[in-house]
RNA sequence: GGCAAUGUAGCUCAGUUGGUUAGAGCACGGCACUCAUAAUGCCGGUGUCGGUGGUUCGAAUCCACCCAUUGCCA
């Protein structure tokens, strides 16, 4: 709250090749709570996304529906952009790597690269499928484990035995696409000369750019060399033509994060009009770059992208975050368990509040997996929102509606506690920004515990049996709605909706961190409404039951 | 196969630089209360801290090996 801080903080693309799942989510509301965090104090932060829409998997896919590619990325754009949406989660702008702005910033980080001597080409040998009449990445060939001789494997390695090889070492390898035996052939390939950027790599990594554990993990990387980068594809391909060539195209991977900046540039149009190539890359400069990534993807956001950026003249990233993977009662998302879950499934049966806080309650800062326990979920959700926090707030407001015409004491009954409430924050503002939201629900939940205890102890119920206590109760009630505000307001990054119908209840304009220094005295608030439905677990179940089949 | 991470009460997780009888929430049992979306409060038991061995006056915390789970291998 002291420095008005420019952020530019992105989610990872998804791939525009499938729906959004819950797995997906993990991240996005990971973000978003950063987010909005970061917002409520104050800062100037803005988030961005797109829809990562080229390779080949798009482009066989749109094949296959009989569509073109650009029609099927429309669609599935449009469908993640409502799931998003549909969750709460607030992006600045959320693009589509298949952009001109993205082509641009594409072939000019290309060609920047290019200019100071960074890429590289020579021939590659792969596999060539004569009848599709393409090459073939190593997953769409498959055949018998070299090694134990395991049937049906993918041409990179082996799900039996774990072997590592070549496609082309397979027993009998066939093309998925048409079932013919690959050739070998040659063909040039453009190549990102990683290696060049070695010192700059080495000490970008132990720099403070990433947390500890992922640093260390980046250095295995070091110890066998940094080798070149592919970053082309023969056509027929879905992306962009390479500058200066006929039939190469980039990389999916080599376009994919330029499409933060794309993104960027695109919002940069719309609300200052004709922005150019020179001026977006001073703007990108100005801010400090937060990534929000999986562990899957690390090496492309701690080596690729802060080289490419480094050597093409951009702003490197301040901090590249990374998360773990989800598991569903313990296990990898399984379709036949009914745990691989869509986002568009879970929103027909469940409130996103629901899960916004339980995924809040387990994220922490580091890369281990996290598990959504279903029955767990509807415990702990219950018990901590309805139960705990809501509770404090319905327990108190009948009396305020009722006998004081839904007008606050010009007092509080103790504002110690009230103060302790406030100075907690300060702790709960630095859980928020080091991602620990795990501990700020803790530490939010133990207050709500003592809100409860509070009123326990003072018990205004049996106060009001008696004569002359009208004024005492009314402050304790009034102190139980205050202490209320303050936990709905350090929960509202992770609870929007929460949020904003307590701010209704409350009969205030914002729930705003600064204004809790202020208590709420001698202040009308609104008739209580229930703020949260409790989960029900036959909704849980039939979410379950649906995505089964 | 190589490398890495994780393994703490029934469940989900905290456990700071090794130091008194290992913690929380939920679940469970008893009591209280009845303002509250059968919510809340008080009291209570529970764990060979994955296994084995070692370092140390002392280890969940350090070391070695093993087992299990998960991930990465461009």
């Amino acid at each position: 709250m002291t420095d008005r801080r420019k952020l530019l903080v992105t989610s990872a693309l998804p791939y525009a090749n499938g729906s959004i799942h819950i797995g997906h989510l993990v991240e996005y509301l990971q973000t978003d709570i950063w987010v909005r965090y970061m917002r409520a104090c104050g800062h100037d932060c803005l988030y961005f996304c797109a829809d990562d829409a080229h390779g080949a998997p798009i482009m066989l896919r749109a094949e296959s529906e009989g569509v073109t590619a650009e029609q099927l990325v429309a669609r599935i754009g449009e469908e993640h952009r409502a799931d998003f949406a549909d969750f709460g989660i607030e992006f600045s702008n959320y693009y589509s790597t298949h952009s001109e702005e993205n082509r641009l910033l594409a072939s000019d980080i290309y060609q920047r690269l290019e200019q100071a001597g960074h890429i590289k080409n020579y021939p590659v040998a792969q596999a060539y499928d004569g009848e599709k009449g393409m090459f073939l990445a190593d997953r769409y060939i498959r055949g018998g484990c070299p090694r134990c001789g395991a049937e049906d494997q993918y041409g990179d390695n082996c799900e039996v035995c774990g072997a590592t090889y070549g496609a082309m070492e397979l027993i009998e390898p066939r093309s998925v696409l048409t079932g013919s035996v690959p050739e070998t052939r040659e063909s040039e390939h453009y190549f990102f000369h990683l290696e060049d950027f070695q010192g700059f790599l080495a000490e970008w990594t132990r720099r403070g750019h990433l947390d500890d554990q992922v640093s260390n993990k980046i250095q295995e990387w070091f110890e066998g060399g940094l080798r070149d980068w592919d970053i082309s594809r023969d056509e027929p391909y879905f992306g962009f033509r390479i500058p200066g060539t006929d039939n190469k195209y980039f990389y999916v991977w080599l376009d994919a994060p330029v499409g933060y900046i794309a993104s960027y540039w695109n919002w940069l149009k719309q609300h200052q009009g004709d922005v150019t190539l020179e001026q977006l890359r001073e703007q990108w400069a100005e801010r400090e770059i937060h990534h929000f990534i999986g562990k899957d993807i690390l090496y492309f956001h701690a080596l690729f992208w802060p080289a490419m950026l480094k050597g093409a003249g951009y702003r490197t990233p301040e901090k590249v975050n990374v998360h773990g993977f989800l598991m569903v009662n313990g296990e990898k998302m399984s379709k036949s368990r009914g745990t691989f879950i869509q986002a568009r499934t879970y929103l027909d049966h469940l409130d996103p509040e629901y899960l916004r806080y339980y995924f809040a309650a387990k994220l922490s800062n580091g890369v281990d997996d996290l598990d959504l326990n279903l029955d767990d979920f509807v415990q702990k959700v219950n018990s901590d929102l309805v139960g705990k926090m809501v509770n404090i707030a319905s327990r108190s407001a009948g009396y305020i509606y009722k006998k004081m015409g839904g007008e606050l004491a010009p007092a509080l009954e103790n504002p110690q506690l009230y103060a302790e409430f406030v100075q907690a924050g300060e702790d709960i503002g630095k859980a928020y920004e080091a991602r620990e939201y795990s501990k700020v629900c803790r530490q939010v939940m133990a207050l709500a515990d003592r809100a409860n205890q509070y009123l326990a102890e003072l018990a205004p119920w049996s106060l009001a049996k008696q004569e002359g206590t009208e004024q005492q109760v009314a402050a304790i009630y009034s102190q139980a709605i205050n202490l209320f505000r303050v936990l709905a307001t350090y929960l509202s990054p992770i609870l929007p909706v929460l949020a904003a119908n307590s701010q209704e209840f409350l009969g205030l304009k914002q729930l705003d961190w600064v204004d809790l220094q202020t208590p709420l005295l001698s202040h009308r608030i609104n008739k209580f409404k229930p703020l949260m439905q409790r989960v029900e677990p036959e909704a849980v179940a039939k979410m379950v039951a649906e995505t089964r089949d």
